[in-house]
DNA sequence: CAGTATCCGCACGGATACTG
DNA sequence: CAGTATCCGTGCGGATACTG
């Protein structure tokens, strides 16, 4: 499949794409391998997600939320109260990400020996 | 364990750290998980990864080597020769990754579709 | 061949004030 | 409560020239 096989400006310079490169921009962002870990726990409103974050302000957690919309891995249920209620949650492919999430959560783990 | 439990400036602010966070501080760096996986396949030179990553500067090659290596994650064998030769492999450490590695190609290759 | 040494630019994270 | 709007600083990636 040519999607695999290549990349680069010229053609002279095509060699075999690396296929976590998909993987590697979609969890790009500080804050993104933690925020999906806590929805792969459960459902979150946008303050616990904050307080759940430790640190992080409410403009970036926002951005970091929108990216992970966009790349549909991330799902805003917004519920028509006053006051506001929006819940995240993970989309079947954010879903289909909790596996690795796992498995470095214990690799990360098992780092400090 | 403590280890995992405690964060934050002050005490009133202990949450539950996330075990995701040590894979993330160690994956950061936009050409971390290619080379990882590169090295994954085959040990390789310096001149070897850098054709296979698709455009990085030696600079930033050598930074992300170096960072992966103070990471315990990439074993770097100089040879005294001339012209010189270096090769980079994956640590014990590294290799305990390969799994997540694979995981994450896999997945990505599954995205579009 | 495998680097180092500089310099540069900007994207990203962070902080603060304001709002429906 | 869950944002938006704005500005700011810097860390990281990128480019180029030089070297053992």
């Amino acid at each position: 499949m040519a999607r695999l096989l290549f990349q680069g400006e010229t053609p002279e310079e095509q060699v075999e794409v690396c296929p976590v490169t998909e993987t590697q921009n979609i969890i790009t962002g500080k804050w993104k391998l933690i925020i999906l870990w806590h929805l792969s726990k459960q459902t979150r409103r946008f303050g616990e997600l904050q307080r759940l974050v430790p640190g992080i302000s409410k403009g970036i957690l926002t951005r970091q939320l929108r990216e992970l919309e966009s790349d549909q891995m991330v799902h805003r249920e917004v519920y028509k109260e006053v006051p506001p209620k929006v819940e995240y949650s993970l989309t079947p492919l954010g879903k289909s990400f909790i596996p690795i999430l796992d498995s470095m959560g214990e690799w990360g783990k098992n780092i400090n020996n």
